[in-house]
Parts: C-alpha cells; structure tokens; sequence
DNA sequence: CATGAATGAGAGTTCATTCAT
DNA sequence: AATGAATGAACTCTCATTCAT
C-alpha cells in the first residue's frame, strides 16, 4: 500500500492540468475527453481536478478563457505597431494564422465550439469569443472611414478569414495524406506564412475599392 | 407478458434510423449522443441499430456518407445547366449555401469532423470528402485554362468558401442571440440568399485578373 | 502565498467542532454528513477534525456522548427537588421533552441510533444510553414500593414516553405541513407544554392502581 | 473474458432486486446503503437496479411505498373481522406489532424517515405514512362516538403505541446485550404477544372514562 | 425482424483520510 | 495549532454492446 505523495506545488499542479486540458480537449473534444485520462497524463489525481475546477465545465471554462485571452492579446499587442487600417488587417490575419498553427488547439476547439449549434455556448465563452470579433470589426471600421475597404461585411469576411485559417491547420495531416495518397492538390507542402500570405493578398483584393 | 412485436419492412426501420442518427449527431456531436436516445425517437429497439449498422462508429460513417452523397449530388445536378467556369463556381457556392442552410446538420458534422485531428477520418468518410473537393477542382482548372481566374490556390479558396458558409450557418442562433443582447453587428438579420450573392461577389473579384 | 493562521485556543476550536457536527449529524444523519462541510461551517480546516478527533466515527461518538450527558445531568438535576416517586416521573417526562424541544438533535439522533440495528453501537454510546434509562427504572421502582404504580414494565413504559416525545418532535414541520395540506388532526399547534401535560396525565392514569 | 448471462425473467429479477433493497435500507439506512452492495446480494448486475428502478431514490421509493401499503393491508384486513372500537383498537395494535416483529424493517424505515427532519420526505412516502394513520383516527373517531374512548388526542396516543413498538423491535439484541452484561430489566426475554397484550392493556385503561 | 433482459467498462463526483509545511 | 495539497476508494449513473427468445 504505498503511498506515495506528489509534489505539493499548487501552482505547478493547476497548471499542469490546465494545459493537458487544454491538449485534450482539443483533440477529442469536450465528451470524448475524459478526466481520467487528464488526470492519468498529468500524473495527479482525478480528485485534484476537481479540488483545482470544481467539475469537468468548470475545467473547460478555463481551458476556453486561456486560449481566447492569449490569441485576443497577441492580437493587440502586434497592432500596437500599425498605424495603417490596411496594415493592421494584415496583421490580424497573419498572427491569426500563426498564432494558430502554433497552438493547434485553438482552431479545432474554435471550431467544435462553434460547431455545437452556438446558442448553448457557455456565457464565459461567448464573451471571449465576441472580443476577438470586436477587434475585427474595429479594424475594418477604421478602413471604411479612411475610404480604404469598401463593400465590407464583416462578419462574413471574418468567417472567410478564420474559417479558411482554421480548416488549414485542423486538416494539416489529412492533406498530406490526401496528397501522398492521390497526388491531389491540397496545399500539403505550402507552409503557414505562404498560406497568410496569400490570404492576406486575397482579402485586400478583395476589399479594395473598384 | 404481450410483446408487441412490430411489422415494418426492414427498409422503412433502416432509413428511419438513419434519417434520426443524422439529426441527432448533428445536433449533439458524436459522443454526446445516444444509442438510446436514437432508439427512442426512431421508436425502435436499441438493439436494431446493431443489427442494421453493426455498431454505433458504424451508424455514424453511414450518416456522413449519406450528407456527403447527397451534397455531391445536388452539386454535380445544377451544374449540369452551366457551361461557363464562372457560372459553374458561382452554382457550386449558392447550391453549397442553399443545401447547408436547408440541411443545417452538413455543416456541423463537416466542421466538427474535420475539427477532430483529422488523420484519424475513417476511409469511407475520406473518400467522400474528397469528391466534393474534386468537382471544386475541376471548375477552378477549367477557369484557369480559359484565362478567367487568376492566381488560384484551390485548397485555400476551397475553405474560404466552405469555411464561411459552415460557420455562418451553424452560428445562426448564436449571432442572432449576440446582435439582440449587444447590437453587435453579425449578419444577423440577412437571409441565405444575400449571404451567398455577397459570397459570389467577392470571390469574383478575389479571382479575376487584375 | 500568504498563509494566514488562525489563533484559537485549542479548547475552543474543538468545542467549535463539536457544537456543529451535533447540529449537523443530527439534521442529516451520520453518513449524510462530510466532514468538508462541518469544518466549512467552523471556519476551520478540515485537518483540524482528525486532530482534536481521531476520524468521522470518532467526531459522532463525542457528539452523542455529549447529548446524552447533558440530558442526565438536567434530568438528574431537577429531580433533586422532588420527593414523591409521582413527581419524579412526572418531572422526568416534562424534562425529557422539553430537552427535546430545545435541542431538537436529540431526538433525532436517538431515533437514529436506536433504529441502526442496535448491535452495532459502540460501547461509549451504549454505556451512555443506560444511563437514562436507569434514573427511569430507579424512579419506578420507588413508586413501586410505595405502592403508587401498579403493572408496570419499565421498559415498555419508556419506550412509549420517550417514543412519543421524539416522535412528536421530530415530525413537527411534517405534522404542520399534513394539517396544512389536507386538514388531518397532527396537533399541529399544540405546543411542547400542553403534549407533555397530556402525556403526564395519561401516564398516570396508566400505572395508577385500579 | 467469461460473460455470463442470467436468468432472464424481468418479474423474478424486479422482485429480487426490491427483497434485497428492503433488508438492506432498513438494516443501514439510505445513504449508508450502496447499489453496488444491493446488486451484489442480488448477483445480478448494477445496472439492472436502474433498469427497473430509474436510480437509487426510485428504489428506495419503491421500498417503502411496499412497506406501508403491505402494513395498511394487513390491519384493513384484520379489522373486517370486529365491530367494536375497542377491538379494533386492540387489534390495530397487535397486528401492527407481530407485523413490526416479522419485518423488522418496518420499524426501522419509519424511524428512520420520521427522523430525518421530516421535512423532506418525498410526496410518496407522505401520502403512504398518512394513509395508516387515517385507519388509527378512524378507530378512534368510532370509539369516541360511542363513548368508550375519553380525552384522546389521536396523534399522540398513535405515536406512544407506534413509537414504544418500533422501538422494541429494533432494540431487540441490545436490549438483550444490556439484560446478560448487566442483569438490567430490559424486557429482553418478553416475547412480542406479550408485549403487546401488554401495550393494549395499558391503552385501554389510558383511554377508558373516569 | 424485433424485443427486452443483462452486462461490463467507464464516466463524473464526493469524501474520509494523510501528510508536508 | 493549523493549513492546504494530495490521495484512493467508493459512489451513483450512463452507455455501447450482446444474446435468448
């Protein structure tokens, strides 16, 4: 019967379990991901989830609040930089894009979120989501004014933007496969900053006036 | 001890099924959803479902495989009528829309699978996806031999599209909710109609030689 | 990471810890009943209950203990003031019950304990039972002698006294909400003074000779 | 991996399950009680206790409604056979006692419900506990009509007689532990008719004018 | 074809208890 | 004397799956 005792580092151990949450959660979704399973990777007890989350919602939530907050403030934090409506779009998309790509969580969670027939979405969750949408909306606003976009819709451009950057990074392997498999042409080489790029290109055309 | 045996065409129970797995997966995400619950709906035993689908994985590829065929479908159907690249891309968006708006659970389960990692999509799901992809292909290549789009990176416009759609018709609810409660600005109000003409517009011009 | 320790007495932390678990076993039972709660209750940590305490069973025999004590001190206490074997029985009853009015735990608890398949009680709580039941029988016995009770079996009798008290104590609220709902005679409004009358009255009609 | 699979007959597994969840309730209380051990007694599996049973407050509903009613049958059925009051009375008492003595988990369910702050108990318990208190008013009403009973306040002579009984039976083995380590007169050696010819004795000289 | 009884594995959650600090 | 982190066992409940009828 031995017993051994773990750690004893609050701190280490939430964060722990927050970012294998995160890790799982995104990759098996909410249902299919099981505390048992967060708890075995973190090599802590299940009861410590709840000691630290309360339930498995609780455990979500944060997971959800943590990454909407960090892409939010990288966002801000490289437009800091721009003065130019045009600039700052860019800029948008491109850390989007890379922001992404590197924490692959975030667009399949995103994505399942948003997937779950929205309206049951958590209150915590919707806000955090309506903030990125709002530097959006702000940027273009800003472009409208200085004659710079025109005909813009923003809400639809937003979901061309963040739909096509999500699927792009969910999909990253099975293109690959899709590709080596029957030599379809799925952008499986191309590598994040080609693909903001051209995004990026595109949507400024597709924004401009005349 | 009367049991009730019921008299109905072994066709007729499978389809009934089917037609009741694809609501309830679409609107609650595979885990979430129940053998049980289905049987209930579908007023049938839960053990029918084994005996027609084998196992619930099973019933699940069934429902994906029959939304994908029944998309393709109507895809390869309107544009028998068109001859022009531009024609046949501006049929694809709008029949696309049309279908995912009329049959909300397309985007759902679309979004929510290829959310899911995707490497681990079972083959005959795969197989399917790819089709759709491929009859998008064959219109942006007979645009660009004609000379009537430019600088076209398929997999990228392919997502744009479809993306946008996805998420606008499955956030329907949800932007509604956010334009009532904030005054935010979400597309809430416009019809599917104004949404894929718009769509038109702008990939018109996102393609077009300069 | 400040940590603020709380500077009690230890006597006053323990009593702290007694006087809650005695409120809360009695509402809701032993096993219906966590220690996180009490402590909760305390402001204490939950630690501080295996301390002063030993375990849950450990915690629950101090509090039964206690209850019983105190009511054969009163009991014991107020018949200092009586002579006649009459008066002491009577006095017995009105003390009993007007304990249990006021500490309505009490009766509770003995139900409780009584009802658990007796055997299994431990020895503190068994040799603490006696106790009461003893200034009983000692009262009897001198009327007995005197000749002013007549048939009587002492452990039926308490049964019936202390039967009915608790019984009427602890269903209060059910007998107020019965009369309320359908009108149903549960002496809903007869107060603890008048019932212990009544049970004096009849009592001594009961063990009076012929 | 042996699966074995039994017996198949829902009405002998339904009933199996309710034998066990009655000895079991009544021997440790509600939540001392865990499905697991009911199912194990039981050998069947625990999920056929929510099969038949909804959950754990469905069974123990089940419990007790089976109880009563068998308790309310029982001293409908005896008392067709009298005419006077006094008699029924009487009968009332005895069948309720050798019922108590033959089920002695009547006694210890009522105990246990009645104690746990009644309050709470469920709407079926309630309308079950009423319906044999409804048959002891009756008997009364009858009495004092006819002038045999005087000053009887029915709630309280109810609760002497029901109180005394339960708690006779379920402190039987203590009683008996008490009377061989201390030679204390615990009734221990009474059987349950003499008890209650005893008890009936006493009621009626309670009970009769002058 | 269809049913309902039965199962086993695992889910989220609670809780008494221990121990380093 | 007091705290909070950590544990393991148990609990209620759900579910995909099987199988006799």
């Amino acid at each position: 019967m031995s017993r051994v005792v773990k750690k004893r580092n609050a701190e280490a151990s939430k964060k722990l379990i927050l970012k294998n949450a995160i890790k799982l959660f995104s990759k098996k979704g909410y249902s299919s991901t099981s505390l048992d399973e967060i708890s075995k990777v973190c090599d802590l007890n299940k009861a410590m989830i709840f000691y630290y989350y309360k339930s498995k919602q609780g455990l979500y939530e944060a997971v959800i609040v943590k990454i909407l907050d960090e892409i939010c403030d990288r966002v801000i934090n490289e437009n800091k930089n721009h003065e130019d409506p045009q600039e700052e779009l860019n800029s948008f998309i491109k850390t989007f894009a890379s922001f992404a790509c590197s924490h692959p969580y975030l667009p399949s969670l995103l994505l399942r979120e948003l997937s779950d027939s929205g309206a049951k979405i958590p209150k915590t969750l919707f806000v955090h989501m309506k903030k990125l949408y709002m530097l959006f909306i702000d940027i273009v606003k800003r472009g409208e004014e200085k004659g710079m976009f025109k005909d813009v819709v923003p809400m639809v451009i937003y979901f061309m933007i963040i739909g096509a950057i999500n699927l792009l990074v969910t999909t990253k392997e099975l293109r690959i496969k899709a590709y080596e498999a029957d030599g379809l042409d799925t952008c499986a080489t191309c590598d994040i900053d080609e693909i903001s790029d051209y995004i990026v290109r595109k949507i400024k055309k597709m924004l401009k006036e005349q």
